[in-house]
RNA sequence: GGCCUUGUGGUCAAGCGGUUAAGACGGCGCCCUCUCACGGCGCAAUCCCGGGUUCGAUUCCCGGCAAGGUCACCA
């Protein structure tokens, strides 16, 4: 069979020769060590806890090694196309902090590009035509019935599916039956003609996994689909080669299409990337664990961590955790310390799935955000307001100066002793809601209507906004003293049926009584914040009305 | 089902021939205390199973089992 006339045939017209890319794509000038890492997701706009996991560690060994950091967008299939995905995917990973150094929407250096799949459509047929060539890809005239009428019988024969060996129709049509075929204007693909044995099983060394067993591959890949555009397989192939991709660390889903892609390196006479698997973020589902997945799992979404106010850098640290074991480590040590200072390492990298513990992401936020100045808390929450919250929130952030002061005063921003309340911004925001509203009424009160009505009253005889804190819990143990409570926590321990109750159970009603809730930080403070009249008025309030 | 990967407390995990089997989250208890939060102290809880190899296996080998991934003209 003439492959030369077949592959003028099939990809007719002039192409560039091969040994031209190599030339317009040379190998690039870094420093040994330094490695070229790319993220390459599909235009979906829907970006995830997955992505952002991946592009981490691709982004610290990139970024640490001196080398490259660049973003494909592997645009192959229209059917996931979204207008606007690109840019999403950009700025949801900005907002992570994760910086590219080249590609798709990035500007700087475009040596490497076009960055778009699409844009790159004569560089993957030109190597397809090589192949056909060369005799290493054939037409395939295979319908979608045809093909999953294969299926059906292979499943029914418990033979392994696919297309590959004597299953492999049209890989030994003849040439007459080729050009009948193309004459009849019959649609095709174009298939990698294999050369592998499934029996055959080779050692291959992965970054994370270490040494694993791979299967040759032997089936028949599409590599170029019926409308000439090529399959991702292929794609990546060729776009890893040319741009000159050292390292790939990707999702651990890809593993198993990995001898494909090795077989395809090597009949293009590419040197092969090195490859490492990363572990797949689950979910615990009843019984099982499974893939976070998109349907199911909110927490799933970048988004979902944008709304609810995360500080970016806490789910960085959390993805850090479970990305290096030695991470948590190290950051205990150097709590403060660039995230940059970390020696990320791939052989720190978990073998195994890790489920997603939220309980664990909420522990390190509320730290995160605990480390924060007044002032950086401020802006924080005020960015967040006005791009996720409500009315009622934005109205809370909308006064700096007062809010900086509750901000210190009550959650120990700029002192030592943090309070650790909350984990986003949402959280704070509503957590401090009583210093900007009017509470309710509600009847969280645990002692009766006559005896709160009794506290009230008889504290608000004595108070005194000038008072100091010594001063003002001195007259609220009084106000206890008075109506039969102990003043003193020691001697109501002692004897607790001595007394009506304690000056804990005082403090709480005047507590609920301004703020609406049984807990908040120093009383004595908020008071102070919130002004005579305010806290007169509130306990005023709370004196009238349901018994 | 075939192929591949992975199995250390509830979760993330260190350890990889001899250890009281780290640490963190979560849980529980105590202390501090006007409540909560912080902080401090403490407790419970783990080497998937079965065979080898070895003086000795969580660690090495084999076999099970379980879980996950994947088997498209999707990526």
């Amino acid at each position: 069979m003439d492959y030369k006339k077949l592959a003028e045939r099939l990809l007719p017209g002039e192409y560039l020769p091969l040994e031209e890319y190599e030339r317009m794509y040379p190998p690039r000038a870094l420093p040994t060590g330094a490695e070229v890492t790319r993220l390459a997701p599909s235009p979906t706009g829907f970006i995830h806890l997955g992505n952002l996991f991946v592009a981490i560690a691709n982004e610290r060994i990139a970024h640490q090694s001196g080398g490259k950091l660049y973003l494909r967008i592997e645009d192959t299939d229209l059917k996931r196309k979204v207008d606007g995905a690109v840019e999403a995917v950009k700025r949801a990973l900005e907002y992570f902090d994760i910086r590219f150094d080249e590609g798709a929407e990035i500007g700087g250096d475009d040596t490497y590009g076009p960055w778009y799949q699409r844009q790159r459509g004569e560089i993957y047929r030109a190597y397809v035509k090589d192949l056909i060539a060369r005799g290493r890809a054939y037409p395939c005239f295979c319908t979608e019935e045809e093909l999953s009428e294969l299926r059906e019988q292979q499943t029914a024969e418990k033979k392994i599916t696919g297309y590959y060996g004597a299953y492999a129709k049209c890989r030994n049509l003849s040439e007459e039956k080729i050009y009948r075929n193309l004459d009849a204007g019959k649609p095709y693909v174009i298939r990698l003609r294999s050369m592998g044995d499934p029996e055959h099983k080779l050692r291959f060394r992965d970054e994370i996994k270490g040494e694993i067993t791979v299967t040759e591959n032997d089936q028949d890949v599409v590599i170029l689909k019926s409308d000439g555009i090529p399959t991702y397989h292929f794609a990546h192939a060729v776009d890893d080669h040319l741009m000159r991709t050292t390292l790939v660390i990707r999702g651990e889903e890809w593993l198993a299409s990995l001898p494909i892609h090795l077989e395809l390196f090597d009949v293009l006479g590419f040197p092969r990337p090195r490859y490492g698997h990363n572990c797949s973020l689950m979910k615990q589902d009843g019984e099982t664990r499974r893939k976070l997945s998109k349907r199911k799992d909110p927490e799933l979404s970048l988004e979902f961590y944008r709304k609810a106010g995360y500080l970016p850098r806490a789910v960085k640290v959390y993805m850090l955790t479970l990305l290096n074991s030695n991470f948590e480590e190290w950051y205990l040590k150097h709590p403060d310390a660039p995230l940059e200072d970390f020696s990320f390492s791939v052989r720190k990298m978990s073998k195994s799935g890790t489920l997603f513990d939220l309980d664990k992401l909420n522990d390190i936020s509320r730290n995160e955000l605990a480390k924060l100045s007044a002032e950086e808390m401020y802006d924080f929450l005020f960015s967040w307001a006005q791009e996720w919250g409500s009315d009622a929130q934005r109205a809370r952030v909308a006064n700096r100066e007062y809010l900086l002061r509750v901000l210190a005063l009550c959650m120990g921003t700029g002192s030592k002793k943090r309070r650790k309340d909350f984990e986003t911004a949402a959280q704070a925001i509503d957590h401090i809601a009583y210093f900007f509203e009017t509470p309710e009424q509600t009847d969280a009160y645990r002692v009766t209507a006559e005896m709160k009505n009794a506290i009230l009253s008889a504290f608000l005889q004595t108070y005194c906004a000038a008072d100091d804190a010594q001063v003002w819990f001195a007259k609220v143990k009084e106000v206890a003293a008075s109506l039969g409570f102990a003043a003193e926590m020691k001697e109501y321990r002692a004897a607790p049926e001595a007394y009506a109750g304690s000056v804990a159970d005082v403090a709480e009603v005047l507590r609920i009584a301004v703020t609406g809730g049984a807990n908040t930080p120093d009383l004595w403070t908020i008071m102070q914040i919130l002004g005579e009249e305010q806290v007169k008025a509130r306990i005023t309030g709370a004196m009238e009305d349901r018994s």
